[in-house]
DNA sequence: CTGGATCCTTTTCGATACTG
DNA sequence: CAGTATCGAAAAGGATCCAG
């Protein structure tokens, strides 16, 4: 499947069934508020709830519940509940985690590198469609 | 921002204004559509847009001419319109949008690879929370 | 402090019908 | 063939209130 763009795992199957699978998973880490996580956690290293939020910004306490949820789910994530009061929760990234934040790096990267040429395309786009 | 997980230019900029673009970037090309199109181009090249379509499996047409429309005005994709009658409209990946394709192969390896650990860790997880 | 539950708004997306 | 336009269903997301 991605044989064009790289050089990959020849014994790697390739059916369908893969491809949907790796598909989705790419859905749910790239996804916005994952990403944003996945770099703050990369800055910060352990984090408690509120100050996660705090760090990422904007974001809802309910979509900073279930992003966390979801990562921890996916093993992104180790979730360290403190039996005090009140409440104490640490979050921290997993080895997976960790490698996730790396192979996105070349995407990060990307956007960066070109970002001007991206604002100058669609600048271009917009004037060429009036 | 990036540089706990890479190696990153460090003349690039910093700042908050910065982060929100990449993200927005990110945000746009990480989409599921955008994604499954880039792998298709990679693929099979040049190709055109019911052909596409078919390749993709699965999007509407709606979804496909916005994903085209979206990737075009980012500089991603090169649209060639002939005038001629039943009309022929030719899509293909410009340079800017086959670098990006390199630039994901990071994340697809990612999720290839570790596409067992992460169904694993999902299902430990769904029965850990019962 | 950490979240679960609820309500409500916004956005996304698919299905369908129509045009040059 | 390659779209545009429109409608309604569904999902995502925010705000608020409440509990352990």
């Amino acid at each position: 499947m991605i044989t064009d763009f790289c050089i990959i795992d020849p014994d790697a199957p390739d059916d369908l069934e893969l491809a949907a699978l790796v598909r989705e998973i790419i859905g749910r880490v790239a996804d916005k508020w994952t990403m944003l996580a996945l770099e703050t956690f990369g800055e910060h290293g352990k984090l408690r709830f509120t100050r996660l939020g705090e760090m990422m910004g904007g974001i809802s306490q309910k979509m900073l519940t279930k992003t966390l949820r979801q990562m921890e789910a996916d093993g992104l994530l180790k979730r360290t509940v403190y039996p005090v009061v009140p409440p104490r929760v640490d979050y921290e990234l997993t080895e997976l985690g960790l490698s996730l934040g790396a192979a996105f790096c070349g995407v990060w990267i990307w956007a960066e590198q070109h970002r001007e040429t991206i604002t100058a395309a669609r600048k271009a786009f917009q004037e060429r469609t009036d």
